[in-house]
DNA sequence: CGAATTTCAGTTGTGCACAACCGATCTCGC
DNA sequence: GCGAGATCGGTTGTGCACAACTGAAATTCG
């Protein structure tokens, strides 16, 4: 049934913006956003790491993470430096400030799975794996349309 | 597992862009966004809506769906117009372009739906059933902070 | 009636996402 | 060495998403 599986990326959407606001609300006081978190949460947790490592775990490019990551260390929340081994690479790495917030934001993941209110560890379990499957999917799936083919007479060409 | 559901909003944030890029690819030779095509679909299935019943279905506010109405209107793909009934209310309409679109992007519903790879009917329904109960449940938990608390001495207040 | 409140669409400003592209740098084969 | 190709981070430009706000218009209520 197409239009369910329709529907299905339609509840995707609505239930990340959904969880997108609650990260906003708990993260406002630090004035940082969910993207911002994410960055912070790799480092906490992998020690420093170049900038495509980070957009490895977080599966972004360099054309997000840049701004984000200049953001960051103008906040004085973390640190940019170039590889000495390989000056192509730029090492992103915690300030004391950004360590701190360690801490500061402990309270965060209890706050998500309370607000979530998922029924027990194996609900969630099972609920990541599908999504984990769908994401590997559509993925695989991706209809590879040459990078921008003009496509003329479709829609949008004419007047 | 407190972890675990921050896994989850991860997951739904991931699945969500993995959607997104194979929505992106399927819509690029229409040149349309995922976002414009959920207003397609609502003006197709609902007929004429006001700016708010939109708004209502896809859950964006106006200041989302204002520039993006705008911009399809530009392309000819909708029309706003002035509710003679209440001179506050903007009716948005289909053009023949916007109609004959229907035609055009009616293979979509189909191509994700394999893309994405579910199982059956029952398995789409179960995963959507979740998703919707995560998307209450997190509307549902959104912890009040005052609009724009100032929050001194948090961080990125000095210097 | 007429003032206070609410509703509605729009604007402004910020921060992702992402395609496309760029320059610097590294690697590999010769 | 050295030149072709790959890799890395950054920039540019477009389009959401959203908070906060505005102004016009409708509604409520004293």
């Amino acid at each position: 049934m197409a239009v369910t599986d329709e529907m299905v990326c339609f509840a995707l959407y609505a239930a990340h913006r959904a969880t997108s606001q609650t990260y906003r609300a708990l993260l406002a006081p630090w004035d940082l956003t969910y993207p911002q978190y994410l960055v912070l949460a790799t480092l906490w947790n992998e020690g420093p790491q170049s900038v495509r490592e980070v957009g490895e775990v977080m599966q972004l490019d360099s054309g997000t993470l840049s701004p984000l990551l200049r953001r960051m260390e103008e906040r004085d929340l973390v640190r940019r430096e170039r590889s000495a081994a390989d000056a192509r690479v730029v090492d992103v790495h915690l300030t004391d400030r950004g360590l701190a917030l360690r801490t500061d934001l402990c309270h965060i993941p209890a706050a998500i799975a309370t607000g979530m209110g998922l029924a027990d560890a194996a609900d969630a379990e099972g609920l990541l794996r599908r999504l984990r499957g769908i994401e590997a999917s559509m993925h695989a799936a991706v209809p590879q349309a040459a990078p921008h083919e003009p496509v003329a007479g479709a829609a949008g060409d004419d007047r």
